[in-house]
DNA sequence: CAGGAAATAT
DNA sequence: GATATTTCCT
């Protein structure tokens, strides 16, 4: 959709070179669909058996950008086979079938798009945004970059195009630009901190507007105004990188991929220089390129690779889900008390935020979390709808708890979900964990795995209980289906607040985590049963004396580590 | 200098 | 109006 048929037809020579694995076990099927790439100048390999696509994929990775595998009814598990194999490689899958299961299966599985047959030629062009160009320190990010040139070049070349006489106009203007935020030439990677780990984060697309002559005359005038000494944070760069760079960095840190992506500004200030933060699960690759140079317009980054530098003068950060994520395990981590900008800042372990983002943050956390938490509470005790939400299904486990009005810390969390009462739904019947809310951060991140982000546990217990969540969600995600049963309503079920609980299987796994592994935190949405509570519950059994160890992670848990 | 709240800016 | 940044106070 950002690309218009007009800008692919301009860039039909873009994807040549692009190098695609194609696997097929039907030959005739193989062999129209490579023509049909050749045509479009992708280099096609073909493969009619898996295990040598894979070894192929094993061998040489660097030797395909992106892979279409077929699936066909009887042979499913071929392509999951590969999916789960082939993961640094972009994957789509095609099929005659058109079951929605398996295409969420196969999405699930990280497949990066699912394209029913028959390709047709505007299906496959397309196949390069597949691509992860941006992808570092995976041997792709390499091979492509000759393409990623190319696209770049090609982009811009397509900007001037469309209007050359803007040309002397941007470049008037992005010289000045350069010039004035740009000391020293030269990439200046080693200059800033780089994110903290590699991902597979797809290349944005790049939007190319053809009407972008409108603001190329615009007027910038923000740029002369500042460039703060203290650059203050965000600051990545690797070199060329048109619009949108993404720095890899460091090491894989499983589930916390960070990273950080900067957005080339627009002089226009229409999207001005913004910086974007997020992370990516590391289950499937998730390809959410949200980071995406709106129009790369004016400050034509072709004049400037060190548009780059220029760039990092103010940016603003972006709280995605991911980050928020992170920031509340932080949180959680810490204890309510100890959560200090610094500290979290620490946990967090994101390059390029600064103490000053984390404490805006805390800022606004922290006024949640009063302002909302307190009403929440009222509203959802003194009725009856505990019972079911309860994970002990059998018995309300807490009485009322006396109102604690005020003090953010006590009140134990509700059950489950607190919160949003209405506001969860929406993505309870979701089918793609994958997509990533992009917007506020109301969002309401996978379904069953908690609820408002604010309204987290990052409670009173020292030992906060959020991690967990990552957890859930990675359950969730290898059981897309699990939703489904959510639909049918049992019919004397009063809607309670929420009821889109996940699986079965999820629960009793995250409980089961919950119960084994004491030192961790509580997934969201899990409360710590207050050891009154679990006695009561307990003596109700028959159980009158229970072991040590089984004091409430609530109560005793205080290790202030 | 850091944390936190309030004022500003976008 | 919400959210992020900046400023100011402690």
């Amino acid at each position: 959709m950002i690309c218009t048929t007009n800008d692919l037809s301009e860039w039909k020579d873009f994807p040549k070179g692009l190098k695609v694995l194609l696997l097929d076990e039907d030959s005739n099927s193989a062999a129209e669909l490579k023509s049909k790439l050749e045509a479009m100048d992708y280099i096609v390999y073909t493969f009619c058996n898996e295990n040598e696509a894979l070894s192929a994929v094993s061998s040489r990775p660097e030797s395909f950008h992106v892979a279409i595998v077929e699936i066909n009814t009887n042979k499913k598990n071929g392509s999951f086979k590969f999916l789960e194999t082939a993961k640094n490689l972009p994957t789509i899958l095609t099929s005659n079938i058109h079951c929605i299961s398996t295409m969420m299966k196969c999405i699930a599985l990280g497949a990066v798009e699912f394209l029913k047959k028959p390709l047709s030629e505007e299906k496959l062009r397309n196949i390069w945004q597949h691509v992860a160009f941006n992808s570092v320190g995976t041997d792709l990010s390499e091979s492509v970059k000759p393409v990623k040139e190319s696209l770049v070049s090609m982009l811009y070349l397509q900007l001037e195009n469309g209007e050359p006489k803007n040309k002397d106009l941007d470049k008037t203007q992005d010289a000045s630009v350069i010039h004035e935020n740009d000391p020293e030439p030269s990439t200046g990677s080693d200059k800033y901190p780089a994110p903290s780990t590699p991902q597979l984060e797809q290349g944005g697309r790049l939007s190319a507007d053809g009407d972008c002559q409108d603001q190329a005359n615009c007027s910038i005038e923000k740029e002369s105004s500042e460039q703060d000494g203290e650059s203050k944070s965000v600051e990545t760069t690797s070199d060329n990188t048109i619009a949108e760079v993404t720095i890899p960095v460091g090491q894989p840190l499983g589930p916390r991929d960070t990273m950080v992506t900067e957005e080339a500004d627009l002089v226009d200030g229409t999207k001005g220089e913004s910086t974007t933060y997020s992370q990516t699960e590391n289950g499937v690759n998730s390809k959410n390129s949200q980071a995406v140079a709106e129009k790369p317009s004016t400050v034509s980054g072709i004049h400037s690779s060190c548009l780059n530098k220029a760039n990092r003068k103010k940016s603003k950060v972006d709280w995605t889900p991911a980050l928020h994520k992170k920031f509340v395990q932080a949180v959680d981590q810490l204890g309510i008390d100890q959560a200090i900008p610094s500290r979290i800042l620490e946990l967090m372990k994101v390059e390029g935020l600064t103490r000053h983002n984390v404490a805006s943050h805390l800022q606004k956390y922290r006024m949640h979390r009063k302002h909302i938490l307190p009403k929440e509470d009222n509203r959802r005790w003194p009725q009856r709808d505990q019972t079911q939400r309860s994970c002990y299904p059998h018995k309300p486990i807490i009485a009322f708890p006396p109102h604690y009005s005020n003090h953010d810390v006590p009140v134990g969390p509700l059950y489950p979900m607190w919160g949003a009462p209405s506001s969860i739904q929406m993505w309870g019947s979701q089918g793609y964990p994958l997509w990533q809310p992009t917007e506020s951060w109301h969002w309401k991140p996978y379904p069953g795995a908690h609820a408002d982000a604010w309204g987290c546990p990052v409670m009173p217990p020292p030992h906060g209980y959020s991690s967990a969540f990552t957890q859930v969600s990675s359950y969730q995600n290898a059981s897309v289906f699990h939703c489904s049963g959510t639909m049918d309503n049992r019919s004397g079920m009063p809607q309670n607040s929420v009821e889109h609980q996940p699986a079965e299987e999820v629960i009793d796994k995250v409980v089961k985590e919950a119960i084994s592994k004491p030192w961790l935190p509580l997934p969201l949405g899990l409360k710590p049963p207050s050891t009154d509570t679990v006695l009561a519950d307990l003596s109700k059994q028959g159980i009158s004396t229970f072991p040590p160890h089984i004091n409430g992670p609530n109560s005793s848990c205080h290790g202030t580590t």
